[in-house]
Order: structure tokens, then C-alpha cells, then sequence
DNA sequence: GCGTAAAGAGCGAACGATCATTCGCGCGAA
DNA sequence: TTCGCGCGAATGATCGTTCGCTCTTTACGC
């Protein structure tokens, strides 16, 4: 009940903002999104198969003709929904380059990323991702183009600290940089802030990670 | 038309198989057997909403009034592949306590469930698992029971250890010990074995992860 | 051993429901 | 007047499931 009148407000709300003065593209940008919105809700909810175009069309508050005016098919919408959310994440990952230590970047980016999984409640949408990129080659090309990205931006971060004599040099990159992705992915996955893990506590576990992985015989680098 | 041809012969085995004799208790259980199989292998090609009914009766080489002499409804059979295969997964991490120190304890019980998980290409499915768990009420208390169960040998396992002296006393290990689990499903998620990383410098980053988290101090515990 | 009734196993057409998508039409802004 | 937008009933396909039927296996009194 409090889930339909909140499905209804929205719908309200959206319909309302659909109504405010603007140009047609700017309208037609804004009915796009609220028709993203709806899916991702609706995607969350049954997944992506479970959940049918009326589903979404109630929850956009529109009909399916008008919906077939901004999407071609369901599969356009999955399609745009997984482009936005690894899009969105990969972007994330950027935090790391805010740090000249490579391992408090490192850090950095791996608990932006947790933290924005956790509090978004993304971890259920990115699961669905993961099992659909197994089956979809669309959603699959998407999720490789932005790992590959943020890999690429792992490894050139992480040689120029190394050329800086903060990490190893024994380390092979070109292995560690897909692992700790699949480490901070586990993390973020399983949403352990959720499951009793406290987000400083997982900091330190992730600094520790870092350091046995980067700094495998005790080498300082730094203070 | 290869899949096809080896769908045929697959049903073909699998009907030779249910018509040796036997007595009928074992038939049945091979039927069940049967189904599951084909079931399985259909989920990993479509998900578990993707793939009709029809789809597993044609890939098991029976009729649908047949298939549903031994399950109820498809939920029935999402159930049981899940405990199935969420159990098979638990199991295998008991190969920790096979070893007496804990850091090649732990490295052993890793690199045992990501190899299995590689080379039975068992990820795409325990993908979907996550993402159905998420939503399905049945699926996610067989994989929160499992997953419990697993947290509870890891939480015995160091905590011996801890008092042999392996571990830092410093560690938290009701917080270590679900991290260390999402860090070793993230990789076994993520199937680097096919992403370029190879098993055997997996095993030397997987350990020295552990080293890290697990004696963050450096020190010694032993050889 | 034998005849017979009961039960189990399998089949596949058929069911109602639901699916993604389409279409003809009315409305309002350009 | 034109054209984009929105509607919602309608469409054909496909879904999970059922049912009536046949055939085989088992159980059992004799």
C-alpha cells in the first residue's frame, strides 16, 4: 500500500515535471528519464526479465504507447539502464587519482565505490547486471568497454607509483589490477556495510589488502 | 545445430540411463537427476525467467505432464538447483581446515573454490543466484543458511589459529571473516582464471592479501 | 506361476493468463 | 494545418500448468 501511493506520488511528481515549461528536446530528455527511473525500479524489484512493460509503464505513469515513443523495445530500455549504471560506476572509480599515495588512493576509490553501493542500494541492480552480461551480448560489451576502462585507469596509476618506488617492483600489474577490481567488486557485491562490516572497519581491511597485495615484502614506499 | 545435436544426445544418454534396470526409488532419483541437469543448463543459457518450461523439458527429453511428475512448478526446480548448487559451493570450502597453518590453510580453501568455480564454469550461475536471491524470498534464505554456515567454520578455523598465535590479536575476526568471503566470491565471480590471471600468480596475490589482512603487523606467526 | 487390479510414468494437446508490441485515434503545441 | 505525444484496446505469441489418456510396472490372492 505504501509502496503504490509512493509508485502513485512519483508518477504525480514526474507527470508534474513532465509539465513544466521547457523546449520539446529538453521535455522529451526529461519523459527518457522518468521512464529510466521506472524501469530501474521496476528491474530491482522482478529483474529484468520479471518485470513486464506494463509494470513499468504503471510505475512511469504513462501508457505503452507513449512509452514506445521513447523506447524500441524492452530490450533498448535494458540495454540504456546497464549503459548508465557501469557508466555511473566506472566513473566512481576516478576518486583514486585524487590521491598522490597510491595506496591512500587506492583506498579512496575502492570505499567510494562500496559506499556509493551501499547507500544507493545499487548491489541488487549490479548482480542482475552480472548474471544478464552472461546471456546479453549487448549488456556484456557494455560491462567489458567500462572494466576495460577503469582497468586502464588502474594500471597507468598504479605504474606511475610504482615508478615512483611506492610499489613492489616485483609486481606484475597486468595481473594485480583485475584482481583488486574483482576484490573491490566482491566488496561492493556483497554490501558488507550492510551485513555488520562498519564502513572504517572495512577501510582498514581494504589498506591492508592494498598493502599485502602492492607491498608484498614490507617495503615502505613512504611513511 | 552443434547444441542441438548435443541436446539430442544428451536426452538420449540420459533415457538410456533411466532404462537400465533398476529398482524404482533409483529411477526416480535419476529422473530428478536428469531434469535438474537439463534445467541447469538452460538457466545458464537464459536465466531463470528466460527459460520456459518447454525449454527444459526439450533439453531433459521428456514431456511437460512427465517433468511434473517429479517437480511442482518451475520455483520447484529454481529451489532446488540453487540449494544444490549452494551447498556443492559450501562443501568446497572446507578444504581449509586441510591444512595446519592458517594462512595455506585459507590460500588452499580460495584457490579450491575458484578453480571448481572456473573450470566448471559454475560463475554465470552463481550470478543469476545473487540476482535472484535478491528478490526471492526461498533462494536468498538457502544462500544466507549456506553462506552462514561457511562464516562459521571460517570464524572456528581462525580463531584457532588466532590462538596458536598465526593472527594479529589485533584482528576482528566477526568482521574479517565476511569480508575475506567476499573478497574470495568476487574472484571467483569475476572468473580471472578467464580474465588473463593465471591460477598460479592468483594463488601468490590470494595469499598475500591474507597475509595482509590477517597479520597486518608483519609479523611472524611462524616459517 | 498366473491373472488381475492398482499405481506409476509418460505423453502432448489444451487451458487461461500474461507477455511485448502495435495501431488507430484524439489532443494540443508549433 | 501539421506533427509529436499520449492513450488503451487489441494482437499474436508464449508462458506455466493441467488433464485425459495409454502403456508399463508392481502387488497380490490363488
Amino acid at each position: 500500500m505504501e509502496t503504490l501511493l509512493g509508485n502513485l506520488q512519483k508518477a504525480i511528481d514526474g507527470e508534474a515535471a513532465a509539465m513544466l515549461p521547457c523546449t520539446r528536446p529538453e521535455r522529451r530528455e526529461r519523459q527518457v528519464q522518468r521512464i529510466l527511473e521506472a524501469a530501474k525500479a521496476c528491474f530491482v524489484r522482478a529483474g529484468f526479465q520479471g518485470a513486464s512493460m506494463h509494470d513499468i509503464c504503471t510505475e512511469a505513469g504513462m501508457s505503452p504507447g507513449a512509452l514506445y515513443r521513447y523506447f524500441a523495445s524492452k530490450e533498448a530500455i535494458i540495454a540504456a539502464i546497464c549503459e548508465a549504471d557501469r557508466r555511473e560506476d566506472a566513473t566512481l572509480f576516478k576518486a583514486v587519482t585524487a590521491k598522490a599515495d597510491v595506496i591512500e588512493g587506492m583506498v579512496l576509490g575502492a570505499m567510494t565505490h562500496i559506499r556509493h553501493m551501499h547507500e544507493s542500494r545499487a548491489a541488487p541492480l549490479f548482480a542482475e547486471i552480472c548474471a544478464e552480461a552472461a546471456r546479453n551480448n549487448a549488456v556484456e560489451s557494455t560491462c567489458r568497454c567500462h572494466v576495460e576502462q577503469v582497468q586502464a585507469m588502474f594500471r597507468a596509476y598504479l605504474g606511475e607509483a610504482m615508478d615512483r618506488g611506492e610499489i613492489d617492483p616485483a609486481v606484475e600489474l597486468d595481473v594485480v589490477v583485475p584482481t583488486l577490481l574483482a576484490i573491490i567488486n566482491g566488496m561492493a557485491l556483497n554490501d558488507l556495510p550492510a551485513r555488520g562490516v562498519p564502513l572504517e572497519k572495512l577501510e582498514t581491511l581494504v589498506r591492508a589488502t592494498l598493502i599485502g597485495i602492492l607491498r608484498p615484502t614490507g617495503q615502505p614506499g613512504e611513511g
